[in-house]
DNA sequence: CGAAAATAGTTGTATTTATCCACCATTTTC
DNA sequence: GAAAATGGTGGATAAATACAACTATTTTCG
């Protein structure tokens, strides 16, 4: 049995303590899902040149599905600025995932290829997206419930991209 | 009217590109979404000591609500480490927002207590966070659905939470 | 009782990220 | 043809994240 008389705070649970406001916080919990939906993703990529940070899975995706895509609308998609996005392709490039080559219609503008060691990769990595989306949630949120959230994300998503433009 | 005939890629919009296998995929939209919030939020708190990274805020709330917590609680909460929670402590302290104390009844364990600054500070951030929840997510989630999104999200951060433990 | 294991917290380090800003070239606008 | 907008690059800075090692206590249990 434990002392529960001493003047100091018993021993609080995590489980026990209240949020506060943060409790009724949508970006509260985004943020928390989100620290862990990535770094899980990240063990499970590791080795692999797009672990870590946002937008190198997305870009390396949309390169292999959309050749010829410029690096402005790749940043569009992840809703990062343009160096941010830069940096990303330097990298794939000089490791020889993607190449670039200038537009034919805009000499300012670059289009992104993908490579076979690429696509390759590309491959890889979206078996192991799929897997873990399923072994991430499937454990925390109930199937009809995943549904749910899907378009509700989905649709905030196409919504925040219309406002940034 | 623009030249449709070049062999190059046309100018895709963002809007259009195929998200390929993450238009289904929860995480994407998780850490999208994530990023944008958390960006959204940072450039309101802007000069306040609990800007930028995650935490933060949730430790400072919880400190103030729950006086005595310990680091480790915290760490358990928004699910992070103890050494990272521990940097975040360091911080505050040396601002002045907090103070630690040891517990009486663990010598290993410390109490953290908010000072006057740090509740003021806590005052100050529960209004703007309170306030961004509402101007970020209006305009891109429908109410009902955000009731939706923050039942899901709190039930899954409860399961994680048990999970971790 | 006393050794071993678990827990609380700190520290160090290395790797990256993220952000901001200025810059150059090209294209579009008017 | 000048001015403004767009696409992309590069630098500098600040910060966060993750890992692992280490000390000090406390708990477990033979």
């Amino acid at each position: 049995m434990r002392d529960q008389t001493k003047t100091d705070a018993p021993s609080l649970q995590a489980r026990d303590v209240a949020l506060d406001v943060l409790e009724d916080t949508l970006s509260f919990y985004i943020r928390v899902l989100d620290s862990q939906v990535s770094r899980n993703l990240d063990t499970r990529l590791d080795g692999l040149e797009v672990a870590r940070g946002k937008g190198k899975i997305t870009a390396l995706f949309l390169i292999d599905g959309n050749p010829g895509i410029r690096s402005s609308v790749l940043a569009d998609v992840v809703l990062k600025d343009r160096s941010a996005m830069g940096r990303i392709l330097d990298h794939f490039e000089s490791h020889g995932l993607i190449t670039r080559r200038v537009s034919d219609q805009d000499n300012r503008a670059q289009g992104c290829f993908i490579t076979d060691k690429g696509a390759a990769l590309a491959a890889k990595v979206r078996a192991i997206v799929v897997e873990q989306s399923a072994t991430f949630f499937d454990p925390i949120i109930p199937q009809e419930e995943q549904v749910q959230l899907l378009g509700i994300l989905k649709r905030a998503y196409h919504r925040l991209q219309q406002a940034e433009a």
